[in-house]
DNA sequence: GTCTATAGCTTGATAGAC
DNA sequence: GTCTATCAAGCTATAGAC
């Protein structure tokens, strides 16, 4: 957005830089997650943004920064997919969160789908250790848990803490095996597994 | 290694061609492993393996060929590896699986311990769904899932398949939480989980 | 804040000698 | 079968104009 002075010299600042980071944030999800982060390059991100590098540069310090940010951008809206597919069904909350896993598995046949990008992330990133990024991923994955825990504990249930672990567990291999072999009779045999971690024991 | 033949002309050709490819394959999948493999280059493996690029070149085609032949290197040692945990227990299918979990416990706490190399190939090859190594990485758990399959039979449990089936999702999950927390707890929940799966049902 | 242009390096892969 | 040498392309990141 150009402001007109009455001379060429002063030439809007500021052409909505939230707008930018926003669309680098979007473009960088697109790739990342599509092709991972280490297959994905600077150029690439900065060309589906409809930006140049150094528009990227300026917004983010580095390529890792980006990472830390896509992730980062990702751990809301992954936590709250969740919830609405646990909400959407009504019941106890073993029949909830089966009807969780089972639109898990609607969504996991999509070739679009490309597994969590927090668990691949992690999985890209093993061999550097101290990445910023992993924290993300790993506090995002902490935050599921406790959600988990939140609503065990509402249930009534004991050893809420436990049963949300394993059901994270059962989700996270879930997902990884849907990757691999892209077969939803996965995603169905794990969703069996954690319903049943939620049924009152006697 | 030389022979002399009275003229300098006359050098061995083969210098024990399947040590250079083990030797390879061996560098290939410390680097592959350790560092995962877009994040490894080929020039970095061939210094590693103690040859030039071009030696590296003759015995691969390419760099995806290498990760296949690497993950192909992995499978029989890695589920003989699980088989060794397994039967390193005595007493019930359960509590032998249990064991193996607590085995796998004890290796996942390591520094150098990486999570599952499949698992992680899979990871960062999403974004080229055609990948050989795909293909190999998916053969490779399911022959893991047979081989429970084959033990669950062994035990006179019914449902074989699906118990196997759910105890490798557990196995998966277990891992990939290990690799982003590096907290043997989640071991233990999966452990005592996959143990539950193989009591006889009432 | 965004641009053009490029530095400086690493990448996967190859040529040709021996 | 292994070497030395090298390519063209791609990479992350930066310089300086406006």
């Amino acid at each position: 957005m150009y402001i007109f002075t009455g001379r060429y010299t002063f030439v809007a600042m500021t052409r909505k830089p939230r707008a930018t980071r926003a669309n680098i944030i979007q473009a960088a999800d697109d790739l990342f997650y599509g092709e991972g982060v280490r297959a994905t390059s600077m150029d690439a991100i900065a060309e589906r943004a409809g930006v140049t590098k150094r528009t990227l540069y300026y917004h983010f310090r580095s390529k890792d920064d980006l990472i830390s940010a896509y992730l980062q951008a990702r751990d809301e809206p992954t936590l709250g997919r969740y919830e609405v597919w646990l909400n959407a069904t009504k019941g106890t909350l073993a029949e909830q969160v089966a009807g969780m896993f089972h639109r898990l598995g609607r969504v996991a046949t999509a070739a679009k789908w490309k597994g969590c990008g927090f668990q691949r992330a992690a999985a890209e990133l093993a061999g550097s250790p101290g990445h910023p990024a992993l924290k993300i991923a790993s506090e995002h994955k902490k935050r599921f848990e406790l959600w988990l825990v939140e609503r065990i504990n509402a249930e009534g249930l004991d050893a809420a803490p436990l049963r949300a672990r394993q059901v994270v567990i059962v989700l996270e291999g879930a997902v990884a095996q849907m990757l691999l072999h892209r077969d939803p009779s996965y995603v169905r045999a794990a969703g069996q597994i954690a319903a049943s971690l939620l049924i009152k024991r006697g």
